[in-house]
DNA sequence: AGGCTTAAATGAATGGTGTTTATTTAAGCC
DNA sequence: GGCTTAAATAAACACCATTCATTTAAGCCT
């Protein structure tokens, strides 16, 4: 076939995200290909390079959207929270149950790696400093005579002790210990942190 | 060519495995391929299915080997320390460090899975967990009072956080706040939880 | 020494992948 | 109705993992 003008390049593009986002949660990183994709929306791989420039960036642009669906759990779950040692613990919990739930999206968003040379691009970096941003807010009401340096410092401990216990719960590689009831461990994790 | 007997079948296994650890190390996980590590070794691919069962057998191979790697350099780092608490933030910071200076093995590791259906050997899982349980000793020394229980949770939540704090030095996704001194930041997570 | 057995090694085939490009098709306009 | 042009395709390229029939040579037996 050729011309067909059944959708704009718009649709076309919202088509070949949703489509590829249900390859994803399906079979994850290992069972997607672009022509599953394309094959799924009816039309053939030519197509998919006319809408993206590539398999990365189309990758790109679903950890964009995973980035805002976390983004949007944190905040659903701790924005009428007033305290905020409640609301980062809970902003832990969402968090790691969020890689629990969606692994796959999960893995694409903070696994997959562009081919050297290439950067992350800056409104993806953003996305997920958003998430950081949340939690350094709260941790500010928390101590609010800490100076900004030390603050960034200790929410980034805090962060990326959470996204450790995010890993241990979305991998079974992390097999140590019996640990199976990721809420507690998150729980044990902050309120060790916020002493 | 036909029977050539260079090398005997160990022989062989262990060319593979270093060669592929090199190009591994190298290249990392993208640029991998059984046909490179052929040529390297100066062998068909063929050759390779009759040494390993396929490129998974030869990845977890690679990864009993890195968590060897892993554990030695621990071990090298505290045996000598008598302060279990000294040792504890010694362990963390040796095992950020190795992600940070071996980043492909440690992704290859960490991050490379297993297709559904078949699971990561019992041989693997030990020299994981045999990690962990360099961490969980010193704990028990720490606090002697409690029980086994509390103690593996205890632990569970401390190496989860240093494992994120691995995590967000070896890739550049989780560029959250300006913080690149992770041997600081490692400090800081590890003392916060030794409260 | 010459033949036989058998393990070592190959090479080619199968069916997959991402990506590119010449070509075809049809929609909208003159 | 013919022309232009954008949409879409089909086929090609260069890889990839994996398998397997075939070839080769080493070691043994007569």
């Amino acid at each position: 076939m050729g011309r067909r003008n059944d959708h704009t390049r718009e649709q076309l593009r919202e088509m070949v995200l949703s489509a590829a986002e249900l390859l994803i949660v399906r079979e994850g990183m290992a069972g997607f290909s672009m022509r599953k994709v394309a094959r799924a929306i009816g039309y053939t791989v030519g197509q998919l390079y006319l809408l993206f420039k590539n398999q990365d960036e189309l990758f790109t642009v679903l950890n964009e959207r995973t980035a805002d669906a976390i983004y949007s759990a944190l905040l659903d779950e701790t924005e009428t929270l007033n305290d905020p040692a409640e609301a980062i613990r809970a902003a832990a919990r969402v968090y790691v149950r969020f890689a629990q739930r969606h692994p796959n999206r999960w893995q694409l968003l903070f696994e997959h790696r562009l081919p050297a040379g290439s950067e992350v691009p800056k409104a993806n970096q953003m996305k997920v400093q958003r998430l950081f941003g949340l939690v350094q807010q709260r941790l500010q009401c928390l101590a609010p005579e800490a100076d900004a340096d030390t603050l960034r410092c200790e929410a980034a401990a805090l962060w990326s002790g959470v996204h450790g216990v995010a890993v241990l719960a979305e991998s079974n590689k992390l097999n140590w210990s019996g640990v199976t009831d990721f809420g507690a461990l998150t729980d044990r994790l902050v309120d060790g942190f916020l002493k």
